[in-house]
DNA sequence: CTGTTAGCGCCTTCAG
DNA sequence: CTGAAGGCGCTAACAG
């Protein structure tokens, strides 16, 4: 692969003639310019952006650590970030942790090494260390959907906490008594305040709480399937399911079909995370809805600013607010099933 | 940022010492060791990979540039291509063009000039121009999905022409007999092959072709919803639609939906492409089923093949096989609507 | 307007 | 086992 010597000698000029005319053609002289151009013509010249990043050190690459693509809603994070990098000159590095703090680890630290101009992470855990080990490192950070407490970053998330209220409160006001939670880990922040903004209602509405009702689970179809069958399995059933993400809501609905029982007959079932609507035709289940695309769009404009202007902007916190969207997974309870 | 200068002059050794235990530790005494380790850990020093990658000609880094991550089609490719590229050390920068060949170009040359390890392009079009573009560069590239006639290339695509004659036998055996197909971009090779598969079952059949029942749209929920309305606003109704991938499906579906008929009664409906059961919960349509996950899977070992033994693979094509799976948007012709 | 010098951070080659 | 020299490809800084 030719190099910018090669073009040099070939237009008869020295090499930094060759980098004007790639990067600032008007300081060079009609005459040389073209030259040099057809030089670069001729030899099929692609400048190398790996020896130009490292005089800039700049990459203009941006690194998007998330959970796992296959959900459609990072999937629509996903491809707002790229929309948003792309338009401002930057790629983007896809990764899936899995939830798993090693994964994490790992990508983070060959990331690190690559010298990504910023980071998008969703962290796999609440817990600062992996944020800061960035932060340490000086390099921009956005964090995604899930609060860190303690650290001073950028993050952007929706407000999980008004989200499982509100549907909570749904569906106390459908009637139901008897509403369990299938919540994903524990050490997810999004997971601690869907548990926190179901039991605010809970208890605003004057009911115990019954600590068989609150399960934990990963934010997957095979945990909300085996977690929901579980339940199922129990002899007091619940009238409501709260399902703490989409993945665990259709895994349940697995379970819950697979038991013979009725949406919403038997059961109502609600969850956090939409679906989008062109993936099924007719959308069924009530959800709060999340905006995954703006919330991409939003954390890498963030990003991105604090690339172009290090140290201008403290850590701020832009909290989404969820749409409570009733369908037709919910009805109200019905006398059989009333205590 | 620590470079590995910094950690020579704190361990007292030369910068080439650091080097060795960073990269050949045996070839380093314990005692230096020791004492090179220690100042890393000290300066929090991270190797440069830029400054690596320079001397090496290596970024451990792949491109995967698809239409629209957005589609489940590409977000399972997505995720086996980023498994199986971290399962061997590369990351993945993600692109999606949008079928838009200049969204194409210029990805190809960003990445080019970012050097890349590999590509494993969808190409928007058949032309061999683009695909050309890169082994004219002598950088590995495996094509994804569709064929590129004319080009000496790795392709690992779906039998898309098997698929759809599958589908079109399938209606024909329920007794469909005015069957419309909305296909893809015909530049694009896999809407071509599935208006063959298409063509091939009507003659077999000694159907007459009836040409205002093959559709040219895009492969987006839009179009196939805009070909559709405008297909159903016509005077004489086909009794089954084919829709070329998954997106036009759902969108002739809410067409359909729309102008008020039922699925399957008053029209059936199939597809290229699968929708990944647990996002819908009970699968309605009748497919023929790719295998995305596999698909990018091979696809990426062929790649880091040709990226590990250079000029040691003549270009193959890998040909999967698509499933026909018999669902619930299809039934035999009813009576009214025969001729 | 054009060129020379030097260095970004690392590692291959060759000596010691 | 350790180090010195040199260069990967490009571009600031400083001449001319």
């Amino acid at each position: 692969m030719a190099n910018i010597r090669d073009v040099a000698s070939l237009a008869q000029v020295s090499p930094i003639t060759v980098s004007r005319v790639l990067n600032n053609p008007e300081t060079v002289s009609p005459a040389t310019r073209v030259r040099v151009e057809a030089a670069i013509e001729e030899l099929g010249y692609i400048p190398n952006q790996i020896a130009r990043s490292l005089r800039s050190n700049r990459t203009n690459t941006l690194a998007l650590v998330l959970t796992d693509i296959t959900n459609p809603f990072w999937t629509s994070v996903a491809r707002s970030v790229e929309d948003a990098a792309s338009a401002q000159g930057f790629n983007v590095i896809l990764c899936n942790t899995d939830e798993r703090e090693d994964k994490q680890e790992e990508y983070l630290s060959v990331l690190l090494r690559k010298r990504v101009d910023g980071f998008l992470l969703v962290p796999t855990r609440s817990e600062a260390s992996a944020v800061e080990s960035i932060l340490r490192q000086k390099v921009p950070i956005v964090v995604l959907d899930r609060s860190v407490p303690g650290a001073a970053v950028d993050v952007v998330r929706s407000d999980s906490e008004a989200g499982a209220y509100g549907l909570t409160r749904h569906l106390l006001e459908l009637g139901h008594r008897r509403i369990a939670i299938l919540s994903g880990p524990s050490v997810v922040s999004t997971a601690q305040d869907r548990v926190d903004g179901y039991r605010r209602a809970l208890t605003e509405a004057g009911i115990p709480q019954n600590e068989h009702w609150v399960l934990e689970g990963e934010y997957t179809v095979e945990s909300g399937y085996a977690v929901a069958r579980q339940l199922l399995a129990g002899a007091e059933l619940p009238t409501a399911l709260l399902g703490a993400n989409n993945f665990i809501a259709l895994g349940a609905m697995q379970a819950i079909r697979e038991r013979g029982l009725h949406i919403p007959n038997d059961l109502s079932v609600v969850c956090v995370d939409d679906i989008p609507a062109w993936l099924v035709g007719e959308p069924f289940l009530t959800v709060a809805a999340q905006s995954p695309y703006d919330l991409g769009r939003q954390a890498t404009e963030l990003l991105l600013r604090q690339i172009r202007e290090p140290g201008q902007h403290p850590p701020q916190e832009i909290l989404l607010t969820t749409e409570l969207i009733v369908r037709h997974s919910t009805a109200a309870v019905n006398g059989n099933q009333r205590k």
